[in-house]
DNA sequence: ATAAGTACTTGACATTGCAAGGTACTGGAT
DNA sequence: ATCCAGTACCTTGCAATGTCAAGTACTTAT
């Protein structure tokens, strides 16, 4: 799969399963990796950004299957940055997609 | 605009514009540029790139408004690299979307 | 004890978009 | 004649962000 592809979207993806319910990091790697393929590598350094820009407030939660898990949950700002960037993927992908539309119709 | 969106997506606007005619660069950014932003510090060295991959053949025309062009010229190997992108990106935002829809069930 | 699974973190690296600057040709305004 | 704007090309340094690899540490089963 294309890795370029994965830039910037994968913020979104993040916020967006955040939302749904609280999530702790190794979870999100799990999760998001069901639909773009991502390791630890991206989704920790992911998570600390967006925790500096004050959308996530973090808790830990003892696990009794190995170390504590830190969870992340969405804030109000986070809900913000997330409603913006899926406003701005759609308008984008929804361009690519009429170009590519366009470009194809000579085949 | 979220700029991270463009990463790996240029290169297939840029196959996708030259399949329909050749072209030159400044012309290639003025046309991606209707669709995402972006200058030419983007548009060369993607063009250079994709030349050495051999996606592209050059031959430079002569202009009665200035310097010559060098005009791109898509090859086999090009329109290869083209429909493989192509199908990626189809298959990559029908799975964002997807998971996007699905986020935003419960709101 | 050892290994495997869970969980978090970090540093070096590669890709790729952008801003800014440089070169050079043409045509019209001063 | 000179200068500027538009056309056309290219390059350098930077910033953002994903990947790989390694390290730490806890729990449970062998």
């Amino acid at each position: 799969m294309n890795s370029q592809f994965k830039k910037g979207v994968l913020e979104l993806i993040v916020l967006m399963a955040v939302n749904k319910k609280d999530m702790y990091g190794y979870e999100l790697v799990n999760e998001v990796s069901k639909v773009v393929n991502v390791n630890e590598g991206t989704i920790y350094p992911l998570l600390k950004r967006l925790t500096n820009e004050h959308c996530f407030e973090t808790y830990l939660e003892e696990s009794n299957e190995g170390p504590p898990r830190k969870y992340y949950r969405l804030t109000e700002s986070g809900r913000k940055k997330k409603k913006q960037l899926s406003e701005e993927w759609k308008t984008f992908h929804e361009q690519i997609n009429a170009f590519i539309k366009e470009s194809e119709q000579n085949e």
